[in-house]
DNA sequence: TACATTTGGAACAAAATCGTCGAATAAAAC
DNA sequence: GTTTTATTCGACGATTTTGTTCCAAATGTA
């Protein structure tokens, strides 16, 4: 059963990158948290950059999933969207593995951050395009070119994440600022 | 100015020390926290070891006042001693160097921890023993042997901590642990 | 200027780490 | 039962990292 073993090592990494960070976690580290032996990692994956890649796509899943619970508690437009900032900024900030990656100058360069990055960018895009048209729909919000407001507020979510991660503060810090930075994203939109 | 930059030193270590553990920090890590070269790292400390020493001799003392603040705050026995397990207790959990040191393989050997422990145990004893009396003299405690009573409450919670730290639970799980033992541990003392 | 204190760059031996290879073991297929 | 395939693990070499030392430069101080 090749599906139980490197979910088992996909779990324990991503423990383990959240904890140490992607430069400090070593192979060892990733087979003695999996109960594997270390050459055990390399038969499923080429290297180490490789496990990285699968952790933060299999976050990035869960995330969607988490996203669509949320959105999916609220009918009108505005909580739509509101919940959907809310949970994508929030475990942004908390589950740190892509914030990690985006911190550590060793990984800022890597490329393949930035491809994950993009198939991501696509599906959000995508999800806030379709709210705000029904937002457009039920007169919530203006009558506004959705795919472009989309990139905007996209755009906007990832420029306010860079303060949030460079600046050192406690996560209900962060929470507070989020809360408050999302209501702002409104004032401009809203009927 | 020796003590600035020494007192500097202590706590970017302090920082670095509780994010990666004793093991995965580096000099280098300390140093960059620091502000400084690695090298002049070396002279205020003879190597690594001192500088961990350095910062939990800092930390016990920051206890120290700390649990003097939560003591002065109340003014019957049971809520003293109620308040220094509890402040003890969580800061043994949260501030994790002290954990880390006793969590990590590497680390349990070393005897300075020991010694470390033994210089501040005495402290402990001395002034849970004075609350007990005051309890007692208040009528609130049994007429127990108060420097007895002191050692096995030190010894219980000592004991208390290893199955929290083994254990891998969030904070708040612990700290509602923490709360439901201490209240345990008066059943059998008070009047 | 003379002296003590403090810093950091360069160097290096020892340790850690990544990734490979081949053998051992378990599972599956025949 | 034998052959084939999937999976795990110990040991190893090449390379990088890390702890520590040494010394010259900088900074303060009298």
């Amino acid at each position: 059963m090749s599906g139980n073993s490197k979910q088992q090592i996909i779990v324990a990494a991503g423990i383990t990158f959240e904890r140490y960070g992607f430069k400090k976690t070593t192979m060892d580290d990733i087979a003695y948290a999996a109960g594997k032996g270390k050459s055990s990692l390399y038969y499923y994956f080429k290297n180490k950059e490789e496990v990285f890649e699968a952790v933060v796509a299999y976050e990035a899943e869960n995330l969607v999933n988490e996203i669509n619970t949320a959105i999916s508690g609220s009918s009108s437009a505005v909580e739509k969207l509101k919940s959907y900032m809310s949970v994508r900024m929030k475990r942004f900030v908390k589950r740190g593995n892509l914030a990690t990656a985006l911190n550590d100058n060793f990984l800022a360069t890597f490329s393949f951050i930035e491809k994950i990055r993009d198939n991501y960018r696509g599906f959000e895009i995508e999800l806030i395009a379709g709210i705000i048209n029904e937002g457009i729909e039920k007169k919530e919000f203006k009558a506004v070119n959705a795919a472009f407001t989309a990139e905007l507020i996209l755009t906007g979510m990832i420029g306010f994440e860079v303060p949030l991660l460079t600046k050192s503060t406690t996560f209900e810090e962060s929470v507070a600022k989020i809360n408050s930075g999302i209501e702002m994203f409104f004032y401009g939109i809203c009927t």
